[in-house]
DNA sequence: TTCTGTGACTTACATTTCGTAACTTAGTTT
DNA sequence: AAACTAAGTTACGAAATGTAAGTCACAGAA
């Protein structure tokens, strides 16, 4: 994926938020810190996938995760600065839809 | 993929532009119209897989295909009007990916 | 007039990624 | 002990993707 002049960073963001998921799971972070499971109610992606994607992104730094001690433990899932600081570009795709795309209807 | 009580148009745009390499594609065609041999050769993408994206795209009004009846014949595509609505998502992750997105060095 | 080349795809098949459902682990209440 | 809970894992089949070779229509070369 991908060709010889284009900007490195912009091709790893693109890499990153077009991983599948990826970008509905920072949408629905936009909510604020959610726990593992009310992620996984919320959409309908299987526990391991969402696991999968939780530590990709974690690992860039877009999400923070955090044990509270409890019994049994909870996790909490959050975004980051840098997690935060993606909402324009999901601004930027609400506008979008909501002027240009139709859903089909019978 | 998908919640209950999200917009159906933003969840549809997700679907789209989330789609492997439709994001990609699309911002290679913000540089005009182009040739289906010179996006492939701009990107790294397999024929197979760039001529499903382009129908997808074409289907979705998102990209026009034009025949030009020379021989052999060649096509071109091009953003329609919808397709080039598109660009504040790409300005905003070339944004956010010019602040935030760092490429690990050795 | 068969032979070679071109652009835009297809096809067949291997590899990777995803989805599903069942299982695990540690501590807790019954 | 038995059952329960949250957050994962695991095994495995299904779907999406990549790879390489093939197709088609026509044109100019040999």
């Amino acid at each position: 994926m991908n060709q010889k002049n284009m900007c490195p960073r912009f091709e790893k963001a693109l890499m990153i938020l077009n991983h599948r998921w990826n970008t509905l799971l920072i949408y629905q972070l936009l909510d604020g810190p959610q726990r593992y499971s009310t992620i996984k109610n919320q959409l309908s992606i299987s526990s391991r996938v969402l696991t999968e994607r939780l530590k990709e992104l974690e690992s860039e730094e877009i999400v923070l995760r955090t044990v509270i001690p409890s019994t049994p433990v909870v996790i909490e899932y959050e975004l980051t600065e840098k997690g935060y600081a993606i909402t324009p570009v999901l601004k930027a795709i609400e506008e979008w839809s909501s002027k240009w795309v139709t859903i089909a209807e019978e």
